[in-house]
DNA sequence: AGACGATACGCAAGTTGATTGCGCAAGTCA
DNA sequence: TGACTTGCGCAATCAACTTGCGTATCGTCT
């Protein structure tokens, strides 16, 4: 029986809180120093490459250049609001005749796909419109973080 | 007026070349050095970067770690044969009517996106059925160049 | 033509995020 | 209990990108 790592149950425990959806190694780090365990760098990355390895979690490239993790499930893509920095997942199965679609355009044979699409999501929106009277949950949204 | 730069036209003409479709620096920087220019890499970095900010190229996130770049033009995704390494461009109008259902979906305002697909491009998989009854249009096939 | 200011570029160093080596401590098994 | 394995902190390394600085060069102005 492998030995129970601390570090990685805190993070799985972490990743499934629906608080939000996708964590990079920084903020799985902060979480875990923000719960009074204050866990060295590597050992978050150690934790997560073994939840990886087992399939637990999944890495998520999505193009800002920092590996973001999510714990494994059913394949779904994201939608990243640009004004809250939430993220969401999307079923995928909005995307899923695409590959029929390109293999008969270009005799492409699609096997993975990565889409991320970028926005405003719902409660941005009403915001930016004032409408907004309703329950706006919003969770940490840290704001931002764009530019490298 | 601007003073010309040297690497930067020569970054822009490998780009404009229809032998390839998305560079690394790095790429760029061999193909520089493979043509006698063997400028600094940082060099090759600026030359890119002004090169954006003017609106010629675009960065393309291809969730691989590194900054690809391509010349601007209609915005497009990209193909990726997980076999040969090459990448294609994909007309983007095959996802287009995408942002309307995710916002039925969702209540997302989708402004942008960014998809990658991956699988075996038709040539790869013509090879591997050695079926080869080619009549697929292709550009030119460059092997290789996986790996990180 | 010559002076001058701005820019390109090479070199070296710095930054950031990811990854690895090492050694100690703690857990597991026999 | 002793040997072996594994988790984890610490520090170092790596890769890709980015920046600072000094010099060479260009374009313009007089």
């Amino acid at each position: 029986m492998p030995r129970r790592s601390l570090i990685a149950e805190e993070v799985l425990e972490i990743m499934r809180r629906p608080a939000r959806h996708c964590w990079t190694l920084d903020e799985l780090h902060d979480d875990l120093t923000r719960q009074g365990l204050a866990p060295d760098p590597s050992s978050v990355f150690r934790a997560v490459c073994g939840l990886e390895r087992s399939g637990t979690v999944v890495r998520v490239p999505l193009g800002d250049g920092r590996a973001h993790y999510e714990v494994a499930s059913e394949h779904h893509d994201h939608l990243v609001c640009t004004t809250c920095g939430r993220m969401e997942p999307l079923a995928c199965s909005i995307v899923a005749d695409l590959a029929s679609r390109v293999r008969a355009w270009s005799g492409f044979l699609v096997s993975g796909h990565q889409l991320v699409l970028s926005g405003t999501c719902g409660i941005c929106a009403d915001d930016a419109h004032g409408t907004s009277q309703r329950g706006r949950r919003r969770s940490t949204a840290q704001a931002g973080k764009n530019g490298r």
